[in-house]
DNA sequence: TAGATTGTTAATCGATTAACAATC
DNA sequence: TAGATTGTTAATCGATTAACAATC
């Protein structure tokens, strides 16, 4: 748990994460826990692991920090101390042994566990994601469906899943069962859902609203925002014309 | 550094199109004709406007950067420089007007054109895209649809939009017509696809398949890797445990 | 050994935040 | 005017890249 001990209200999150208190400035041997680790690491051991596993399939054995990052368009350097931030994986002279380090990342990311997802709101986007094949193929499961109508949701997303009304989160997502939740309902529920979910004791939100939702900071939340990203898009495309 | 040392008006050339702004006086290299903004600066601009709508929805006159940055978690500094990246919109010890800030944010941001998109590969995740309604909202419309087998992804998608198959790419769009590309195929045709609509002259692409592609570097890319977010978050999930 | 490549520290680059004169 | 808030420069923070001794 995050060693927050002052009133709930201070916990609402303006978008830091958990600090570390690593007064020293000395580098240290010290293990995994006190050490802070950029979010845009994280992402990149996923890559990281994707081309591995290419790699491994390939019957590649070995490759180098300077291969992985021109697969991936990153630098060497990079690479390296991505890696540094878990452990010294590498070989000097030779690189880094696919399948070790391929185990390595498994084992950072936390593979191998299943993870459990619940989704909440099944329109169109929502039925979309309970049949898209990717998830099942990264050991991630969607487990549970919620809507405000679950027929109508039944026969849009027509899949195994169950999807339940949305009243019943609580009695249906017991803490600890959930790992993470995705959240694609209208707008203006974003935030009570998001209330209540954390309520429930879940600490990870994929939210595809165009909502900033307002969680405490030990709750992980990423935006897949597609009108964002599409706006953003447009801005280029009308800056060359 | 990059003194403005013209006079002040100057400034308030609040183009859409970003001027010269970069009136040098730096010692050595001077980009040559636009300032380089941050793709993350564009990103916050479109959350800017989002939040403008809602205040004038509420009827709210003006705004200050304390209280814009304070409703998406930035900060009021961030707020402001961002905003100055194009001009001078604000009044000092007043803040911005709503609808001037909003009007200016539209027009950098290109809004009033339509952007017209091509979706490639209308799988699950593909005709989700294509039957949901958030992206009307914001001027953007899918007009074309590709996929190997336009019969099954229309009965898949049940839309008004025209799916042709794939081949068609290159007869169906005309350079200039199409304003974004998105891409939802199976992995190993990402590429392929990507650089046919390189060829045709798409500039800015969204891509949902977990492949990097390799692109020119005046073409942009997005990329939406619902994978590695869950897999990123897992980690989150892990960690805690 | 000689060549290659790691892990790590130092230098650089970029982005965010703080501070404040200008000014409505 | 007095108070508020901007635009902008300087300071800080963080992340990326360069460099290189260690070492396989």
């Amino acid at each position: 748990m995050s060693p927050i001990t002052v009133g709930q209200e201070d916990l609402v999150n303006k978008g830091m994460s958990i600090q570390n208190i690593n007064g020293n400035g000395t580098p240290e041997e010290n293990s995994l826990d006190t050490k802070k680790i950029p979010k845009a690491v994280i992402k990149r051991l996923s890559l990281y692991k994707r081309v591995l596993k290419t790699l491994e399939y390939q019957s590649v054995e070995k490759v180098s920090s300077a291969d992985l990052a021109a697969r991936l368009g990153l630098s060497p350097a990079q690479v390296r101390k991505d890696l540094a931030f878990f452990g010294q994986f590498g070989v000097p002279g030779v690189g880094y042994y696919v399948s070790e380090l391929q185990k390595e990342l498994r084992k950072i990311l936390g593979k191998g566990k299943k993870i459990s997802v619940a989704l909440i709101g099944i329109g169109n986007l929502g039925s979309a994601l309970i049949s898209y094949g990717g998830f099942q193929q990264q050991g991630v499961t969607i487990r549970w469906g919620f809507d405000i109508h679950p027929e109508e949701a039944k026969k849009r997303a027509s899949t195994d899943v169950p999807i339940y009304p949305i009243q019943d989160l609580e009695s249906k997502l017991s803490p600890g069962e959930v790992d993470i939740a995705v959240i694609s309902v209208p707008g203006e529920q974003a935030q009570a859902i998001a209330d209540r979910l954390v309520k429930i004791g879940i600490r990870a939100i994929l939210n595809f609203v165009p909502v900033r939702l307002k969680v405490p900071a030990d709750v992980q939340v990423r935006y897949v925002d597609l009108s964002l990203e599409l706006e953003s898009l447009s801005y280029y495309v009308n800056e060359r014309k």
